[in-house]
DNA sequence: ACGATAGGCAACCACACACTTGCCTATCAA
DNA sequence: TTGATAGGCAAGTGTGTGGTTGCCTATCGT
C-alpha cells in the first residue's frame, strides 16, 4: 500500500503562508499563554497592524487546525500556547527521501 | 537595531501552501533535472492531476521565485532543479529564538 | 524551408481567503 | 442585577491566485 502519508502538510503550510499569522508565532514565542486581546494589543502597538479582533481571532482558529497553536480555556480569558511540533516535521519530506514514499493521498 | 531579518520567508510559505507544488517537488526529489514537459507527464500519471502545462509552468514559476527551483536552459530543454536550501532554514524562527528579534520587516 | 517540439506571454474566469460588520453568549466585578 | 470584559458566530465584501484559453517565439530534425 502507498499513499499512507495523509497530506497534513496542507493546512500546516496554509496557515504559515501569511505573515500575520506567522507575527502572531513570533509573538506566541516570545511570549506563550497569551489571550486573544493580548495579541491583538501586541500586533496593534508593536507590529503596527491595523486588524480587527475578529480577524485575529480567526487567525488563531487557523492555527490551531494546522496544530500550532494549542488552546486552554480557564473562566472568561482563553489563553493560547505555541505548539513547535509541526514545525520541525516540516522540512523532513524533501530533505530525507521517504522509503514509503513522498505519496499524498489527496491533493 | 531590530527588524534586520527581511520576511523573504513570505514568497518560501506561499510556495509550499499549495499542494501541485508540494507534488510537483516531490517529484523533483525523485528525479531532478526533468523538463516542464516531464513534469507534465507525471503529474498527469502518477498523480492523475488533469493540469495544463501552462498551470505547470506557472507552479515552477513561483518555486522558482521562492528559490525552491533553480533552471538551467539548454537549447530548446529548460531542466528544473530543486534546491533545498531554502527548506533547511524553514522551522529555525520559531524553533530557535534569535536573539536578534523575530520581528519582520513589512508583513 | 518546413513541420514538430519545448516553452513563454497575456487576458480572462472562478473560487478561496483575509477582513469587516453586526450581533450574540459567557464570565466576572460592583 | 447590571455593566463591563472576553470571546464566538455568521453573513457580506473584495482582492489574490490557481487555472484555462489563445497565440507567439525559439530550437531541432528532416
Amino acid at each position: 500500500m502507498v499513499a499512507y502519508r495523509v497530506d497534513v502538510a496542507g493546512d500546516l503550510f496554509k496557515a504559515l503562508a501569511d505573515p500575520t499569522r506567522r507575527t502572531i508565532l513570533d509573538e506566541l514565542t516570545e511570549r506563550s499563554g497569551q489571550t486573544l486581546f493580548e495579541i491583538c494589543a501586541r500586533l496593534s502597538m508593536k507590529h503596527r497592524l491595523g486588524i480587527s479582533r475578529q480577524a485575529v481571532s480567526q487567525h488563531l482558529a487557523v492555527l490551531e487546525a494546522a496544530g500550532l497553536v494549542e488552546s486552554r480555556r480557564e473562566g472568561r480569558y482563553k489563553f493560547h500556547d505555541l505548539n513547535t511540533a509541526p514545525l520541525r516535521r516540516i522540512a523532513e519530506r524533501w530533505l530525507a527521501p521517504d522509503p514509503s514514499g513522498p505519496e499524498e493521498s489527496t491533493p
